[in-house]
DNA sequence: CGACCATGCAGAAACGTGACTGCTGCTGGG
DNA sequence: CCCAGCAGCAGTCACGTTTCTGCATGGTCG
């Protein structure tokens, strides 16, 4: 009683606090807290004054002091791989844009906001990792014995990965593509445009989507009893990707038709193409895995797989959130997001018609 | 006394609390706390006994509890422009990312890690806002009056913007390009090129990046006794700018260059050139403001402006975090970032060599 | 030999909120 | 008329840190 009588220096050069909406109102701290959480047993009289004396002091409560008691921070962490001091890298560019930008939305209209966290621990000096308080994370595809998600996964949080994790990493839940299918689906398209020798433009890295694309990409060849061909370069090396695309269209025996893994070998094939003066689609059918938007207005209209971003990143947000809030699914949960081909002018032998393509669609669901 | 020596649940389905360790290696929770910071005067040999012990036991500390007791968080909050449900909207796709990516870099390497947040208030039902405790805000091209940062600034949070403030907007610093100067620099640039009237393709919103280019682009048609030659159009709408591109090379007044403001307009104003059967650069010169490296292989590659989104990323997070650790500056710190005009073939009446274009570069800095 | 200081550590008070417990006065039924 | 029950609210603890204050102990110097 006798210190509580001190007046607590009201808003000392910092925001209002509840003891000071406690204090204006006359009532105490937990007729404030129960008037604006909407619990308790209050007459609407009393709720309406405490909420708008708390309006005029301009009230807000501690986000800090709401986490450490309720152990609920409503933030929701986002590994990025790392390549050198960058956060994601150029080959994932549009595809990590549009996936983190439907995980954000997704995560705001649930209430949650996204950080994000490197995927090494030791980024900085500090471990920043720590020092946020996190709900739950979303790895984007996790390596094998991935550190960072094994420590989270000690400490109890939910972690869903996109991508399948490889080996026996425990996450609470995955979502992925069928790369396999994307890809034989792929080849068959071709090979039904008229492809006599379909090659292949892939990645040096271990990560699941480049190995199990190109593993099916080599089942294919064995299937149809064609020699595979392709050229591998370092897919986080943009000049990488330029020069590949010309080793493999300057081989002896060159490919009639190039499926490019990643996003940037579009353009690049088309270039090397025109330097071997090759015409698109009439000597080289061409695919390539991109969300990039400007393949509908190349000369030509290059054909794409979609993998879906925005579908990929919209689940797993909702998967991970499930899990935090204790809506639980028995046994990991396991999503798979079809893809889409979008099928263009470079991947058809005869062109369906011959007008001047229209001005592009906004694309709404990729 | 007696209370205390309960031996407190240890990690009782949770992690280990500071207690646990200190608990476990015979210690108050206060040498627990100075060993592991750095801090007070401790001998090696405790110190090094329970960060052992902390080690051991897996501690982490609390983030939450840290940030409530020390009033820092470590986040920054990152603000998005967003039209309809999406953050970001598609035109300032590639520049927004590259930011995003410069500025989560540069907070990473000092510590802080960013929180992506609505632009507005209300966006779901839960304010996320005032949900998660910052340090400070970054807000990129914040508009007159804008709540969201009123409200900040009045709870004393540092607020830096990403665009020079509209009106009187209280912000603590801002970052920007100077983009009278560089829209000025690149019409004369086509001028030199041979341009006799050059066109705009601008946008309908009043953001400040659309009104000072445009504002520049009219009093510099003014000055060389122009008329200005321009169509307008809503920069978030992915289709409209295709339509826009068509309308202005349909005038009869048709232009024979044109600068667009926004990053599709590259592709939408060569597929346009194509449909109208103009040669670029021949019968038309072409520049568009873009951070996107497609336009290096385009047919023929495109002249751009880069903003150059890295660096405005990284002064404006430098810039906050120097306001949030109290390394003042007197007055509101405003820093110009010089654009760069990045010359292709499309801007160039003679291109310079005929040659095959080598394989594009990584752009180390843009 | 006694006073003083540096060293090594423990106790306890915050930080601001949420929630449990419990106290008071009023009302209605037996 | 009395007591059970409930509405309406206040007191108090706990969340897990950081940090201020302060108490011993042992060594040193006048």
């Amino acid at each position: 009683m006798s210190r509580a009588e001190t007046p607590r220096r009201a808003g000392r050069q910092g925001r209002a606090g509840i003891r000071d909406v406690a204090a204006a109102a006359g009532v105490s701290i937990t007729t404030v807290s129960d008037a604006l959480n909407g619990k308790g047993r209050l007459p609407d009289a009393t709720r309406r004054h405490v909420r708008e004396v708390a309006e005029r002091l301009g009230y807000r409560p501690s986000a800090a002091a709401r986490t450490l008691r309720t152990g609920k921070s409503g933030l929701i962490g986002l590994t990025v791989t790392t390549y050198g001091d960058e956060p994601f890298t150029f080959t994932e560019f549009a595809y990590f844009a549009e996936m983190a930008r439907a995980a954000t939305s997704a995560a705001l209209a649930r209430g949650y906001a996204l950080v994000i966290l490197p995927a090494t621990s030791r980024h900085s000096a500090v471990d920043v990792w720590s020092n946020v308080a996190l709900d739950g994370t979303v790895v984007i595809d996790p390596s094998d014995h991935d550190p960072v998600v094994l420590e989270l996964v000690r400490q109890g949080l939910p972690v869903v990965s996109d991508g399948r994790p490889a080996g026996t990493l425990p996450v609470t839940a995955w979502v992925d593509n069928d790369h396999e299918a994307a890809v034989l689906d792929l080849l068959d398209h071709l090979a039904a445009a008229g492809a006599r020798r379909i090659g292949l433009l892939t990645g040096t890295t271990t990560d699941t989507y480049t190995r199990l694309s190109t593993q099916a990409y080599l089942a294919w060849c064995q299937r149809v009893g064609q020699d595979p061909v392709y050229e591998s370069y370092p897919a986080h090396d943009p000049c990488a990707g330029a020069v590949a695309a010309d080793r493999l269209l300057a081989r002896p025996d060159r490919p009639d038709a190039v499926y490019g893994l990643f996003d940037p070998n579009g353009t690049d094939l088309l270039a090397a193409a025109r330097r071997y003066g090759l015409r698109v689609p009439e000597d080289l059918l061409l695919i390539c895995c991109s969300e990039s938007t400007v393949y509908a207005n190349t000369e030509p209209p290059i054909t794409t797989l979609s993998l879906k971003p925005r579908r990929i990143g919209t689940a797993v947000i909702q998967l991970l959130i499930d899990a935090i809030e204790g809506i639980e699914h028995d046994r990991p949960i396991e999503q798979v997001i079809p893809t889409e081909l979008i099928v263009r002018t470079s991947s058809q032998r005869r062109p369906p018609r011959t007008t001047v393509s229209p001005p592009r669609s906004p694309a709404p669901d990729n």
